[in-house]
DNA sequence: GATGAATGAGCTTTCATTCAT
DNA sequence: TATGAATGAAAGCTCATTCAT
């Protein structure tokens, strides 16, 4: 709530001559939507948080519902490209491409807005706008558990994994542990206490992943 | 605009004893805020589904984020008894007890109340009241998998476990990937292709947590 | 816009216990409405000319639009009523059943509400509501002039009109001829200069008409 | 969002003469204006009706009042023309002129624009602008008959008409009843079921009138 | 001149809360 | 104790009007 900058001294408009403020109003919205929530944000806020006023708004969106829409789906789009250069081919064993994948993952959600709309995504937009949800939740978390089952399939196939493992379960268990850890660190409500240092969750998640796909010797 | 009597309560007022109204009204309110979310949600449709109107409302409780946070208080007790129940003390092995804590568990998030209850925690209410947020993530999650890495920290020391598995990230990544795997099944905007039938998920996560924990033979 | 008596000193609303507030709503709505137009109305005009408050309106009806109908339809009905009274049976000559209609219809026109209601049924409704409009029209000026032009027709049948008098437009003239000039009378806009005695109007008026339906002698 | 540039200037820009802008403001305004009424507009669309942008509304008039009343005196001097011509002297009977006249207020009223123009006039300019209002009322349908009166006053004082008429009532009722008849049929409302052709409006109205004028021989 | 982005007052609508009954 | 009509603050949305360009 006081994180950003307190609306800079009102600049008379016509000094400010964006060409895109339709792009400013969205990251602006997506701001205040993932600090406070949908229903609980007034237009004006997020209107203050862009640097206009509440008309401005309906200039560029149909209502409350359409900025988030649009705001949302315009920011699938910058993911989805860092995705697929997270996901870019490379050479070597299953494992170096899972650490590789999920540090970019852990990148990607230390990003407190990230979290924070990922959090929007399964509350109130899961009520409110289902279809919109599960669209936005098959872009980001279920496209990665399948990015992460494919490669642990990858492995298993090349005798590198063991070949028993539920790979579909593992991949959901752990890449949704780790999204939701990332989640919790960033909550605002659960207090510094319960957080762990990213690198060593980043770490100590990998370790504890690639045992459980090591090809067993002696375990039950 | 004409008195209807569409809405007739469900069970003949008489033979509901007004002494376990503000219950029953607790009860209701969970239910639908569960459902449909806090803000979305009209007094008078928790009213009606408590088989009163509005105004009693106010007879038990202050206002409507009182009405939450006491409906959920008294939930968190209920919860805490079971919690207790789950983790009381069985003799064997660290393995087999995780085994029964993670069934428990399991138990609990299959229903479909609570997990959208705990989306509401993560949701909403980590904006609107974060201190009860707080509070209720603690002894819900938090204390799950501080149960979790004492179970494993106890394997570790009687040689049961790998020493050098990070138990407490491991507890985190573990159980939390199991409680978000159970919300996206229950959420309605996923279509039910997502969903894993719950005991492969059972089955398949405590096989890949103790492959994970395993005294390692070769693994990196 | 002066005429009612200033809403009445505030009294607490519990102290009045108006089982039919939804027509004391409805009869206030007709009056601002008929006063000032629909769109230029704000519901809180309304509100207070019932002496409620706007949140009131709401519990009644479902929004403007809602209120002017259904306040339109209950109005309606009282006049139908009114309307079969003034065309019931009577006995005697064609002229002496129109000289009776002419002059019911007079009594209704005079009424200055009634004119400026039908000034908004020919005005802003037309626009806003065509099918609403079109119905009241039927049931107002159409019912009406088609009852006249049943008359001529029974006096001509019966030798007591000429028969080369085209029925239906001399009684559609006639009487929206009327009409309008009621209208007029009662338009703020017009001064009071333009006005006619009513009583002029309705003899003039008639003898007008039963001279243009006399069996020719020498007309052209 | 993105620029469109759907509306295209019917008429290429360079092509148009600025200096009869103000004109073509006017007419558009009006034209929109008798179609959807004066509040319900949006400046916004006159300007599109009138191949310029809302800006340039404000370079010629104060505001849309200001436009509306620009547009209708505007208007009201050619009408005011087209009037002197239509009663302009001419020498014969009196029931000839009456003839004369009738035919030439009809084309005038066939006119669906201005019958929407008076329909504007009688309801929300009646409650917005009554000077304005009276103004006009007073120069379009007042003027009318009583322009008919005096030509019904001279057929009297001629012996052509019966002298016991009351030459004022007379008008009023038969030209307020064409005018109306008129409005009524280009009342998108009402259906074209209630429509009569012009022509037979036109002929037994004027029948009508010169019955009940004629000398009377022995009707009531 | 003409433009159209920006403004903000003003309106409709919603709903938590109150309180006589 | 329970009711539900009434309230009024607040929020979404519209659109006449302004003004740098």
């Amino acid at each position: 709530m006081e994180t950003n900058s307190e609306r800079e001294a009102r600049v008379p408009r016509w000094e400010r001559r964006p060409e895109d403020r339709p792009q400013e109003i969205m990251e602006a919205a997506l701001r205040v939507f993932a600090d406070r929530g949908f229903r609980a944000v007034r237009l004006e806020e997020i209107a203050e948080a862009a640097g206009v006023t509440k008309g401005t708004l309906y200039r560029y969106f149909k209502g409350k519902n359409e900025l988030l829409f649009q705001a949302l789906e315009h920011r699938q789009q910058l993911r989805s490209e860092r995705f697929r250069q997270m996901t870019g081919e490379v050479a070597g064993p299953a494992s170096a491409k899972l650490r590789r994948l999920l540090s970019g993952a852990l990148a990607e959600y230390v990003d407190p807005e990230n979290a924070r709309l990922h959090r929007l995504l399964m509350g109130e937009l899961s009520n409110d706008a289902p279809e919109l949800a599960r669209e936005l939740l098959r872009n980001t978390l279920v496209r990665g558990w399948t990015h992460v089952q494919r490669l642990i399939e990858e492995g298993q196939a090349a005798g590198e994994f063991r070949a028993d493992a539920d790979a579909e379960v593992v991949a959901r268990i752990f890449l949704s542990g780790v999204s939701y850890q990332m989640q919790l660190f960033l909550n605002p409500c659960l207090g510094p206490g319960t957080q762990l240092p990213v690198e060593r969750l980043a770490e100590s998640a990998t370790d504890f992943l690639l045992h459980g796909l090591a090809p067993s010797s002696s375990a039950a």
